[in-house]
RNA sequence: UCCCGCGUAGCUCAGCUGGUAGAGCAGACGGCUGUUAACCGUCGGGUCGCAGGUUCGAGUCCUGCCGCGGGAGCCA
């Protein structure tokens, strides 16, 4: 029979026996409370484990639970000749998604998906789910973000998350073994970012305060606290932007490195890149195994990264058809063949100065351009990557925020820091979502995002 | 903001040169001892996005609006 309150009061008290039996009854068949994923060691073993029903198939006379307990994934087997009729009725009125706690011995069989199966003697419903709105079908994305709480659940969902937190890690333990100190920066900032237009406005005691877009300017005054820094934490842009590669809402992380030029930068980029796709091929086979992604191609992703500059995309560009002008920012159509030469990410450097922010400092061997890079992804993923030398000469800093019309009082602090002991110093911000979903092979980025900010999409 | 495409059952879609609404899945009920998105049978389920127009007659043709998707620009 089920086991109700008794049953429900042991989850989360992993592998002891419940208060109040005897220790004589805490023998070798006594249940354990277990993790799906570490069943294959104990085989013959009485388990409980606890979580959601995935799928449900129900016979005549034995029922199939496919239980998912966020480790992993098991079938339960019901016989109905083996239990008691109760327990029976209570498998067979399922439905998928309800919470249910199971007991039984864990068997290896060849049938069973994962080679190994629950033989089930007990069964407690802990909550019920009416109706699950998605099923193991094809939807459409309009369906599937407005119930973006559920979908979280599904398979591919939750690989491609995984696969997005074990980067994470490995952007914190890149940094951490080189000894740069994470500085976080704000998030609700006064007029200062790259450009205007792009910033969401709010409310702060009658002043208006915008959302980071950046936390560059921050890390520059860190930097000579501290050397190396890095910051890692949600940016907005409210860029009207409808594709696959924008969010309003995503994570940056941004480094800034003090008596690092412009080709440091590019070695440091090369380097935290390779480290992320090696660290994901290691770690998240499954995960890239149930994305379908062809891991052949991010094997290939090994230094040295072919490195081409502004001037000589253009020329190529322009030999093989393109109508770009030097002095042109590369539009979508230009990085893709860019970056279709390449097997692996591709370095485009020193762009004109005017397609570029005021921070970046001026090329002396070409003051038509600037010290800067992208890094645009092969497979045709585009641009996860940008990066400079800043400009540390204060009467060209200012020159630039004067041409660009940006509020010049604003800046106030940033310039003291071109007062106070300059130095040369280049950082990037690499685009979490986007690198993510290259890794991962999907195509948009609002999957590899929890609850993604878009154009018309606040909720849930 | 601009360009292209799509709105039909809870979901995914079909519906021809205009003639009055369909399938699969999901749900309910029944059957089945090995399923892997199980299968078989029965049943319920529709303001064809909204408004107007053409027509004897509009899901179908035209106009406008709304919503969604893809792309451009901009960016990570």
């Amino acid at each position: 029979m089920p086991r109700s309150k008794s049953a429900r009061r042991r989850v989360g008290m992993p592998r002891l026996p419940p208060q109040g039996w005897s220790t004589a009854l805490a023998g070798a068949n006594f249940p354990t409370m277990a993790e799906v994923r570490d069943l294959p060691r104990h085989p013959g073993e009485s388990v409980t484990v606890s979580g959601w029903i995935d799928a449900l198939r129900v016979h005549g006379r034995v029922a199939f639970l496919a239980l998912r307990d966020g480790t992993g994934l098991v079938q339960g087997v019901v016989v109905r000749s083996e239990v008691p009729e109760g327990l029976w009725a209570l498998a067979r009125s399922l439905t998928q998604e309800s919470s249910v706690e199971l007991t039984g011995v864990v068997r290896p069989d060849e049938r069973a998906p994962g080679g190994h199966e629950i033989a089930v003697s007990e069964l407690a419903l802990v909550g019920r789910s009416e109706e699950y709105p998605i099923q193991p079908k094809e939807h459409g994305v309009e369906f599937l973000l407005d119930r973006r709480h559920l979908w979280l659940r599904s398979s591919r969902q939750r690989a491609g998350l995984r696969v997005r937190a074990e980067v994470e890690q490995a952007i914190h333990d890149f940094f951490y073994e080189r000894d740069f100190v994470r500085v976080d920066t704000p998030i609700l900032t006064g007029a200062i970012g790259e450009s205007a237009g792009t910033l969401f406005e709010t409310d702060y005691f009658g002043q208006s305060a915008y959302l980071a877009q950046t936390g560059q300017l921050y890390l520059e005054a860190a930097c000579p606290a501290f050397r190396k820094v890095y910051c890692f934490g949600p940016t907005f842009r409210a860029e009207k932007s409808k594709t696959r590669r924008h969010l309003t809402e995503f994570w940056m992380v941004e480094p800034e490195v003090a008596f690092a030029d412009s080709d440091d930068n590019m070695e440091l980029q090369e380097e935290f890149v390779c480290h992320l796709v090696r660290r994901a091929l290691e770690r998240c086979g499954d995960e890239l195994a149930t994305l379908g992604r062809d891991t052949a191609a991010l094997e290939a992703v090994r230094p040295p990264f072919p490195r081409i500059s502004y001037t000589e995309a253009v020329e190529r560009l322009r030999e093989s058809g393109s109508e770009i002008e030097w002095g042109r920012d590369l539009g979508a159509t230009e990085e893709s063949a860019v970056s279709s030469w390449f097997d692996r990410p591709v370095f485009v450097y020193n762009y004109p100065a005017g397609a570029k922010a005021f921070y970046m400092k001026e090329n002396p061997e070409d003051p038509r351009t600037v010290l800067c890079n992208d890094l645009l992804a092969p497979e045709g993923y585009g641009e996860i990557i940008g990066g400079s030398q800043r400009e540390d000469d204060l009467e060209r800093v200012v020159a630039r925020i004067r041409a660009d019309d940006l509020p010049e009082e604003a800046y106030g602090w940033y310039l003291d820091l071109r007062r106070f002991g300059t130095f040369p110093h280049s950082g990037f911000g690499l685009g979490l979502e986007r690198t993510v979903s290259w890794i991962s092979g999907r195509p948009h980025v609002r999957e590899l995002v929890p609850f993604p900010r878009l154009l018309n999409r606040l909720t849930p």
